[in-house]
DNA sequence: CTGCTTATTGTCCTTTGGTCCAATGGCGTT
DNA sequence: AACGCCATTGGACCAAAGGACAATAAGCAG
């Protein structure tokens, strides 16, 4: 039983034939088609609920998105889905996430399952919602908020040193400290840290 | 470097050597041991830290335990483990477990992450704000939607050549045309156009 | 066939971003 | 006073990003 990708044609990736040679593309799930994985790309609110019918009728699916969200994720392993990955994956990723779900695994990245648990703990032990982000600007002193908040909003490094009246040079002080309190490698990943 | 088990003599299974047969297994951690993952029996409380400890150190980190349990499986991994596992799991599924983690995966029995994810859902706000994003990728071509959606999730352009198979020459092109039909000039900013 | 879109890559260049090794002054604590 | 944290800046250096000005090739509509 090869494995099946259902994705339009227009979105489909060539590590998928690379890691399954034999693997189907197809358009759209069809009642001919069986397999024991199918791979669903997400495209909108009906793919919730074709993850449920599938995984009710025990087919393993996993579920590819073009943008991983904590959110999403959490919506398609209620679901029923066994896996949720980005649709470009590498192949060897692909192998290793078929190999997980016929074992009974579950797959997710790992930045994406620390969300989860994080994410879990936060809502079960917390009094109130306050967000992630204000949590990770806590980190941050004064000045260093003040230019990752500019920073995230997209303006350049040139344009928070006039904001602020201060220099460039400062503003690379301050965004590289932040850098390194969040975890962070430049500006783009800590505008994501902040928008999360 | 081979499979580091950390155990009391007492409770090893013979699963471990199935699966790695150049494992080493030791009673404790010392500094002379070294190995890029290291599994680890849950004795108690100070395991948590252990695990702090290594996580932090860049060492990929398996936690075992003798009770598969929710509360116990959050714990360990937001102390950084890589994985959560009961220490009599066949070898078939220790090797899976490795090449998970080594590939930068996590790994979890299906039926603990179901209610991870249960759990965390409840208090979850599931809100669905794909819509204005999948909105703005319809202007990209297939390429283009492709190239924008990594740069997006914060990779750099090289990374996203070797994700592609393609030029970090091809990527500034689709990246540049990106541009271009969103509006924007950096990409910063069509990572926030594309979150929003 | 012709024109159009898309995908791909090249070279050269400028701008921007990020890090390293510093130094100075303020401000609060021990 | 001494120490630590914070804000500020300099200079040098290198890596990454982005634009200018191209060319080649495949596929598709007319």
């Amino acid at each position: 039983m090869p494995q099946l990708f259902v994705a339009p044609a227009t979105v489909q990736s060539p590590h998928w034939l690379q890691a399954f040679p034999d693997a189907r593309l197809v358009n759209e799930i069809g009642n001919s088609n069986s397999s024991d994985l199918v791979w669903l790309l997400l495209t909108g609110a009906e793919s919730i609920a074709r993850i449920k019918y599938l995984a009710d009728a025990g087919i393993n699916v996993v579920a590819m998105t073009a943008i991983e969200q904590t959110s999403e994720a959490r919506q398609v392993l209620a679901a029923g889905a066994r896996g949720y990955v980005h649709y470009l994956a590498v192949p060897s990723v692909l192998e290793q996430i078929a190999q997980s779900v016929t074992l009974g695994g579950v797959w997710l990245g790992a930045d994406l399952m620390r969300q989860l648990i994080l994410g879990a703990q936060r809502f079960s032990t917390a009094v109130d919602s306050a967000s992630a982000t204000k949590a990770k600007l806590s980190l941050l002193t004064g000045r260093e908020r003040a230019v990752a908040e500019l920073v995230a909003a997209g303006k350049t490094n040139k344009e928070v040193a006039r904001a602020l009246d201060i220099t460039e040079r400062t503003v690379k002080a301050h965004l590289g400290s932040s850098f390194e309190k969040l975890g962070v490698r430049d500006r783009l990943q800590l505008a994501l840290a902040l928008s999360s």
